[in-house]
DNA sequence: AAGTGGTCTAGACCACTTT
DNA sequence: AAGTGGTCTAGACCACTTC
């Protein structure tokens, strides 16, 4: 959108002694400025450009010769913008071929947000079915997480996730109406995947953070009847939120973890 | 300790036309090689340094150009190795100040492994009170989590934790008897801080890395008069195998949380 | 052969801290 | 003023992928 280049707060001419001895850079030198560096000031138009869709999920990026030029800035500060990228999951790089965006769409992505794994053998994603989809209004505390007001449209989800055909995760989701307006129980079941890919596909919201809460509870008599366990049995209870850019929370998730014979796995670095 | 330049498997010389025109890098150039670039070795090198304590905790290590200086390198390589190890947390820069070398003597370094928090109001770290120190012959399991050999010797730590007053965490830990030879219970109960900041100082073995499985337990009776609380109350229950350089695994931790005033706190990226 | 990201260098200047 | 990490540039070459 923006091919001219950010405002240098530093003084690039330097080279030769040619250079125009009075470039002033001066004016609000120290006012009021929050400079940022040229790098991150890079990275947030190349975000921008994630954002609207310039470069969808999945997509090649253009190289970083051609966004250095775009940009008019040096490759070596284009590389940094996008190594930080790269860092936070929202592209990734791959040497001879490019840079892609990333997309719940892979293999690779599924386990990000899932932690549950088996205590024994290899992880898979497991079957959801869904229990119950509707309408409703917000309630404050949901409200207050998804930064919405008291009584703003949400869409309920209730759904059940299976590894082998075994019920282990109960799962409620409160997403914004507005964001996913024209969400049905039809395309939700219908839906193979991630449901974080049909978010993605269908209504051009990706998830590119999320703050969990993680607490032990007892089954009540609905979890234990979904799950086929005695009432009172432990389970995990990890709450959500999940921000997609610009760190906007656009989704609510409480899911009870049977962990019998599943933990969820967590790095500590 | 190795102050040679690493064997170089790029040709550096470059340069002007006055480079030797046959400086012949070929010999082994993709037969078994597994090459790795320049600021790994530096990095690798420089982790040795850490590990073998030529700078200790909290210390400052040399600067950039010193560095660069002493082994043979540009800054600008000699600033990717580090840049790996901030990200690693094994050390921190401060601009204007040096490179230092990460401790767990510190505000900052204290809830990078305790992630329960409360669900209102500032997090702050818990007071520790030792129920049991005994040296006991590494079960078979353990023995396998800790790289050691069942019938080793192990030290085995029990204690309780409260916030407030409060207890809260009930935890188990098994250390290998050869690296934390000498640990006693006086030691451990007039100690003052975080367990990883005695192990640090006291023991020169520096906790990296950690691993945790967590699942939802059902409070037994010796956990339930611990914590105050009623035999099967539902528990958090987070079993820790922590590594220090190298991937070395050197302790065994499994700790009971109650959550019902607090929460294991997981940021997902 | 051409294009991409990955590594390495050398030099300049900036921002911050200490002397 | 001197030293440190932080930013930016320009150019070279390497490793990998595609044509």
């Amino acid at each position: 959108m923006n091919p001219v280049p950010p405002n240098q707060n530093q003084n690039n001419t330097a080279a030769s002694g040619t250079a125009s001895p009075a470039a002033s850079p001066a004016s609000a030198t120290g006012s009021s400025p929050t400079f940022s560096p040229l790098y991150q000031q890079i990275k947030a138009l190349i975000t921008q450009s994630l954002q609207s869709g310039e470069w969808k999920p999945g997509e090649l990026i253009p190289s970083e010769v051609e966004l250095a030029n775009r940009f008019k800035v040096s490759q070596g500060t284009v590389r940094k913008a996008i190594d930080e990228l790269a860092a936070e999951n929202l592209v990734m790089r791959r040497q001879g071929k490019g840079t892609f965006v990333s997309t719940h769409h892979e293999a690779r992505a599924h386990f990000r947000f899932l932690r549950l794994m088996p205590d024994e053998g290899v992880p898979h994603y497991p079957e959801s079915k869904i229990i119950e989809v509707k309408r409703i209004r917000a309630p404050a505390d949901v409200a207050r997480l998804l930064d919405l007001k008291t009584g703003d449209a949400l869409i309920f989800i209730k759904r059940v996730q299976s590894f082998d055909g075994v019920p282990t995760i109960v799962e409620e989701l409160w997403l914004p109406g507005q964001t996913f307006k024209g969400l049905t129980a039809e395309r939700l079941m219908e839906y193979k995947g991630p449901m974080y890919g049909l978010f993605e596909s269908e209504f051009g919201t990706r998830m590119i953070r999320a703050a969990e809460k993680i607490r032990a509870v007892c089954a009540d008599g609905a979890a234990a009847e979904l799950l086929g366990i005695a009432e009172g049995t432990p389970l995990l209870c990890a709450e959500r939120v999940s921000f997609t850019y610009g760190d906007k929370p656009v989704e609510l998730r409480r899911g009870l973890y049977l962990t019998a014979h599943h933990h969820y796995q967590n790095e500590l670095n």
